[in-house]
DNA sequence: GCTTTTTACTTTATTTATGAAAGGAGTTAG
DNA sequence: CTAACTCCTTTCATAAATAAAGTAAAAAGC
């Protein structure tokens, strides 16, 4: 289904999506007509999704990022679900998890008071807990 | 620091990075190169860290996609990095946390077998809780 | 076992985008 | 009032993308 040179042209696109189809074929031992029907077939397949930019969240002004296992306390979920929805500038992932908690939220926010304000409004709808990312 | 147009920049790459100068300066009202200077100066700044693809995970075989909460037994951090070091191809994150576990590990993997085998070895190094992630 | 079809590529030529250079309008500073 | 700066447009040379034609090897059909 995916040779090397699939592989190897992921590889490259997921480093630098801008790279051109004669540099990226260069790089996997093609010329560039050959390698962008290979990028298009990748496209076709669903395989490559999208093309897209890593953004500096820091330099973004938001220097809080947080990690929220949610606990839905009863059973309809779409209460919750609206008001995260209503704050997705805070939201970078939704996950519905099994396990312990229902939901693993994770968010960015300009600062602690931002952050207590969105904990203020989501306690409302569902019980959490918090954890702030040190690194990495 | 910011402005409209910026912003605007930023929101059209996100959701198409491949975009060319000429077409993107047509979305916010500007020209081809006026455009790229935009972008040049955003890549400079640092807010652009760089550009990737989305590659659909399950479309390259990794159905099975988890969050693994990791509590270190002792104060020696070091195995435990090493061990995922050694298997990065199933981490998609790795974020030290404060809150209740010290690192919040993303994963993906092949199957509910690799899974296994692969928290089989993170036993010998951490404690941990483990979640499935369900949906989004 | 030979022909046909398909697949994956290269080469060529045209279209299109990029990037450098020059210049203009508006803003800020001395 | 002038000078310097910023941000943009226009123009033009260069480079890349794309479409079309042709080739070679592998797979399928008879």
């Amino acid at each position: 289904m995916l040779d090397n040179t699939d592989s190897h042209i992921l590889d490259e696109l997921s480093k630098n999506s801008r790279i051109t189809m004669k540099e990226l074929g260069e790089k996997v031992h093609l010329t560039g007509p050959a390698t962008s029907a290979r990028v298009a077939k990748l496209e076709d397949s669903g395989i490559i999704e999208g093309y897209t930019i890593k953004v500096n969240q820091e330099k973004m002004g938001y220097s809080v990022h947080s990690i929220i296992h949610v606990y839905t306390k009863n059973t309809n979920h779409q209460p919750y679900l609206s008001f995260i929805k209503n704050h997705n500038q805070y939201v970078i992932n939704n996950y519905k998890v099994s396990g312990e908690s229902c939901y693993l939220l994770e968010c960015k926010f300009q600062s602690n008071a931002i952050l207590d304000e969105f904990l203020t409004g989501l306690s409302n709808f569902v019980s959490y807990k918090l954890s702030i990312v040190i690194n990495k």
